[in-house]
DNA sequence: CATCTATTTAGGATTTTAACGAAATAGGTT
DNA sequence: AACCTATTTCGTTAAAATCCTAAATAGATG
């Protein structure tokens, strides 16, 4: 997919931070929220350029939406990455 | 060193775009400035934040400032981007 | 169905980024 | 020293990103 949409969204130290806390598994927005000293709103703002981004999932459960990480699109960018480093 | 200006530097297009053309080799900003339709302020610009960046590194010789990848930094971004995909 | 809770959307202020042309600098070369 | 040539710095402008508060929406629950 779009490699320019991964690199932005991994641009952010906050989107960067959120992804770290979905590393050990899928937690609904409001908790991500809590991690930081943001509004809701900004939150919100920053998981859906990561959905955009095709970073994170969503999944709804009762009353919360629980966001995920989405490995594939990290796979590509790794692979960009060591496209750099691997080749003589 | 620090992810943030390694991961804003990676962000943009026109600095990926540079980083690909030196991949097989250095080469002096004015060249490089030439594969683009930018002007010259705009990609030594470019080429000064990847520098702050440490992914790349200048190389005087005669007249030209050459421009060639610093791969170790390129290692690193790697392996936080493997972070997520590897671990169980 | 009325209400509560979780989350997003809207609108707006502030900061950051990307670009340009023009001027400045830094080295070579004559 | 005077002059090229390559590159950067300066000053400015326009667009995009980030954040906030307040209002809207969407579901679950009583």
């Amino acid at each position: 997919m779009a490699l320019q949409e991964t690199m932005k969204a991994l641009s952010n130290p906050v989107r960067r931070e959120i992804l770290m806390m979905l590393k050990t598994g899928a937690q609904p927005a409001g908790d991500i929220a809590q991690h930081f000293e943001l509004s809701q709103a900004t939150i919100s703002a920053h998981l859906s350029l990561l959905k955009h981004a095709d970073l994170i999932r969503e999944q709804k459960y009762k009353n919360y939406i629980y966001y995920e990480l989405n490995l594939s699109v990290f796979e590509e960018a790794t692979l960009w990455l060591k496209g750099f480093t691997n080749e003589k």
